[in-house]
DNA sequence: TGCGGTACTTACCTTTTCGTAAGGAGGGTC
DNA sequence: GACCCTCCTTACGAAAAGGTAAGTACCGCA
C-alpha cells in the first residue's frame, strides 16, 4: 500500500497530489465515479475491466481515508454499499483534468489507433 | 520499473498522464529541471535529498524515454551531462499546474505545518 | 599515492504492490 | 438443498519497485 512509504513531509503539492492517485485503478476509480455520481461496488467492478476484488476494496478504503470518496453502507438484506466522491474528490478530478488532456495528446502522438481516444475526452 | 506493467492501451488520458510521472522521485525532478532549466547528474541529485543515485539515473532514463527529458553529454575530460526538459515535458510541467495546486490544499488541510508550502507554490 | 569529484553500472536484497484463490454471512432462486 | 447474489476479508505468492553498496574509468589536488 501507499500507506507506508511516502505520505511524508511533501517536498512540493505535485509530491502530495501525486501520492493520493497513485495506485494502479485510482485514476479510473476516480473517472467512473466521476462520471456515474454514484456507484456500487459490482458497477464499479463491472466498470474497470481486470480489477480484482481485492484492489478494488483496498484502493476504495485508502480514497475513503484520503478524503476522496465518500462509502454509505445500507443495512439492507441484500447489503447495498454505495460509492460517491466527496468535495475534495471532485476537486482532484478537476486538478487531473489538464494532465488527461495532456495524455491524450501523448497517446495520440504515440500514434496508439488501438486506444478510443473519443472516449478519453474525460473532464 | 514501470516499463513492463502499464504503457498498455490506456483506458483514458489520466491513466496515461499518471503512467509517465509514476515513479517516486519523477515529479520531483520534473519539478527541478523545471525550475532550474538546466541542472547536471550531481545538482539533481543534490536537489532531491535522499535519492540514489541508481534511481536518479533510472529516472532519468525512463523520462528520457518517454520524451520528457533531454540529456546531452559533452565529452569532456570530468564528463559533463546536462539534462533540461522538452517541449513535452514542460508542457506535462504546466498540466501537473493544478495538482500541484490540489496539493498544497491538501497538505494545508491536515495541518502539516512541517512542510514548507510557501517553497511547494510551484508551477 | 591516496583521496575526492565526474557520471554512471552492476549485483544483491528488501519492501511494496498486485494477483489468485478461497471463505463467509445472509438471503433469494431453481 | 445446491447454487447464485451481495460485499467484502484473508492467506499465499509472484512481480515490480526501490535501497545499499560496490565497482568503473579518468582526472585534479595535495
Amino acid at each position: 500500500m501507499a500507506r507506508g512509504s511516502r505520505r511524508g513531509p511533501y517536498i512540493c503539492g505535485i509530491d502530495a497530489g501525486l501520492d493520493v492517485v497513485s495506485g494502479k485503478w485510482k485514476g479510473l476509480i476516480l473517472w467512473e465515479l466521476d462520471a456515474h455520481r454514484v456507484r456500487r461496488f459490482a458497477e464499479l467492478r463491472r466498470g474497470l475491466p481486470g480489477v480484482s476484488e481485492k484492489m478494488l476494496t483496498q484502493h476504495l478504503r485508502e480514497m475513503e481515508q484520503d478524503g476522496l470518496v465518500e462509502r454509505e453502507v445500507y443495512a439492507e438484506v441484500p447489503p447495498r454499499v454505495e460509492y460517491s466522491l466527496t468535495e475534495h474528490g471532485r476537486t482532484l478530478n478537476q486538478a487531473l483534468g489538464p494532465l488527461g488532456a495532456w495524455g491524450v495528446d501523448r497517446i495520440r502522438r504515440e500514434g496508439s489507433e488501438k486506444v478510443d481516444v473519443a472516449e478519453a475526452s474525460h473532464s
